[in-house]
DNA sequence: ACCCAGGGTGACG
DNA sequence: CGTCACCATGGG
């Protein structure tokens, strides 16, 4: 990895096959946008986001990446953000070398999994449940426009996730008219404990079962969000959503189609190892691009 | 009309 | 400990 600061833009090269492209529309995060790309200037594609305040637009250059603006001392940010310091050659490696894995590389290299605000996390992934990425894109988004600061940037007008008393300050029949239904009031319960004080980032040093003990005591919480916002936001490389996209593709790469005990598929996640985590977002990605389950 | 989507809650055995 | 009806909403 080599970085470069210029003219108010960061400049990252050599990234082992970074994708950006599959790593902002995977379905870890939902307020990357596509923009316009500068194929002149060897960008081959390009997004715009709101993280933790600042709107930023990130490009790609061959296996590198732009992102603008970046300040001088707002280097480590973006580079933790995008998990660019991690051995992700070492983690593509233990997937091909995986009989039961290998099939999801070809398709999902390239994939990073962002380390995003732990709160934002904490409300969208409730806004996911029994719910599909394109509609809880479309929530998060008017939450941000009835909720979050305005930004100017770039001649649009963006908006900052809401802070945590902001959205506690909503009331259910808001949060139903753009659509959030039934779980406006997990979303205002759990806005409230956080600005009541409650610090998701102590969770970030727990074990991960002390962790999920912590984060399922919120309203809306159960074991897969949990998982999402663990994985997601606070650095647990292991915890492992379930969803029925990862189930079924579960059930084909370790159990030859046939429906698991639910102790034996705690057991094949634990076999994936200390970055199982990690390795589901390219098991999810392949699930998805093929749409196993759908056709067969 | 029915089924599905990055599921969770509460009730009941 | 496990199962299961129910929960809003929009797209296929």
């Amino acid at each position: 990895m080599r970085t470069e600061l210029k003219d108010n833009t960061l400049y990252i090269r050599d990234l082992n096959g970074f994708n950006l492209k599959k790593s902002a529309e995977c379905g870890q995060a939902f307020r990357w946008k596509a923009c316009d790309f500068n194929d002149a200037a060897g960008e081959t594609a390009a997004y715009t986001c709101v993280l933790s305040g600042r709107p930023i637009r990130a490009a790609q250059l061959g296996d590198g990446l732009s992102v603008h603006p970046c300040k001088e001392g707002e280097e480590r940010f973006f580079i933790n953000y995008f998990d660019l310091e991690r051995d992700y050659a070492g983690i593509e490696k233990l997937i091909a070398d995986d009989r039961r894995l290998s099939v999801c590389l070809p398709g999902a290299s390239g994939i990073r999994v962002f380390n995003q605000d732990p709160f934002e996390a904490l409300i969208s992934f409730i806004i996911s449940a029994n719910n599909n990425i394109k509609r809880i894109s479309g929530i998060i988004d008017r939450l941000c426009m009835l909720a979050g600061q305005e930004i100017e940037f770039c001649g649009s007008r963006m908006f900052a996730f809401p802070e945590p008393a902001s959205i506690a300050a909503l009331s259910v029949k808001q949060l139903q008219d753009i659509g959030a239904g039934y779980r406006a009031p997990y979303i205002i319960d759990s806005a409230k404990r956080i600005a009541d004080g409650y610090e998701l980032e102590k969770l970030r040093g727990l074990s991960l079962y002390e962790a999920r003990k912590e984060l399922l005591a919120f309203k809306g919480v159960g074991p897969k969000v949990c998982d999402c916002i663990l994985l997601f936001s606070l650095g647990h490389t292991d915890a492992f959503p379930i969803d029925v996209w990862i189930d079924r593709a579960m059930k084909e790469l370790f159990f030859d189609s046939i429906p698991p005990k639910r102790s034996e598929m705690q057991e094949a996640v634990l076999s994936i190892g200390k970055y199982s985590g990690i390795i589901q977002q390219y098991i999810f990605y392949y699930a998805r691009s093929i749409q196993l389950g759908k056709n067969n």
